[in-house]
DNA sequence: TATTGTTATACTCTATAACTATA
DNA sequence: TATAGTTATAGAGTATAACAATA
């Protein structure tokens, strides 16, 4: 990983005002400190989110993970598979469509999910220790709508 | 490319609560809309950055391209290659260290970053149509918070 | 005919280590 | 000794096409 950030003479730069840069350079020390704090359970953003989708009780299958999640559906058959080969998902069939396969979390998995989310909060937590509460509530509202644009 | 989005049954899930994730997809959207604007100018996301910043007046060097950019300084390397090949920047020895390279664009190269920026912000004005003015003033200092953590 | 999941494949991106030339 | 740039390489992530089963 690239070093840490530092103040610099390149942060008067036009791109500083640019929304889809910062944008991009949040994310990636979002990722950074999530993947962080989901490695000690074996997991990265990705599996962590399928997880969680996993273990909540909407019962998705492969095609809704990815297009929620914006990956390949064959991204999302290895990650489905690695989830499943330690026993934190199981596929199965949808009943109403014998093609589709509905990813559901075990007990196990639903327990590792409520274990990382706890890490993930924490990690979270100490990223955005430094926004008002205003600032919170304007940007959960504002990247629901950028993350789902037309909804 | 993944499918569009779609609203989906999934949207009731804790992840829409998860500013990371939110940010995570956010990102995707707006990378993928900017590589798109940008792509007729034979740019990305990350070449359009480093041409941007060797088109200011800062004189970056390859490390402090790397720092600010989030990049491996291996990264820097092959895009500075790429935009030097097709002439829109120079590698100048920096005088008062014979080790670092100052990147600077040509004129060729100002040119295409004024063009590239035109059709980047137009993508971007049309992803942040549904914002607010003070969503928009919000967004850009709570993103540069996060962007640059500790400044 | 179209869609779900799957496999295979190629391509890009990311991370690491090692080397050189300078400091 | 440490740093800037470079090279090489391996691993992760992304995108595409093709196929079987099912709709």
């Amino acid at each position: 990983m690239p070093a840490a950030s530092v103040s610099s003479r390149l942060a008067a730069s036009e791109l500083t005002k640019d929304l889809s840069f910062l944008l991009a350079r949040a994310n990636a020390v979002s990722l950074a400190a999530g993947n962080r704090a989901l490695a000690p359970h074996g997991l990265k953003a990705r599996s962590y989110s399928v997880l969680l989708l996993a273990a909540g009780d909407s019962g998705p299958s492969q095609r809704e993970l990815a297009e929620f999640l914006r990956l390949d559906p064959s991204q999302v058959v290895s990650l489905v598979d690695d989830l499943q080969a330690r026993e934190l998902v199981e596929r199965r069939p949808d009943p109403s469509d014998r093609r589709a396969n509905i990813v559901v979390a075990t007990a196990k998995g639903r327990a590792l999910a409520e274990q990382a989310r706890g890490s993930a909060a924490a990690a979270e937590a100490e990223l955005h220790a430094e926004l008002t509460v205003e600032q919170r509530r304007v940007i959960g509202e504002v990247l629901r709508t950028l993350a789902f644009p037309g909804e």
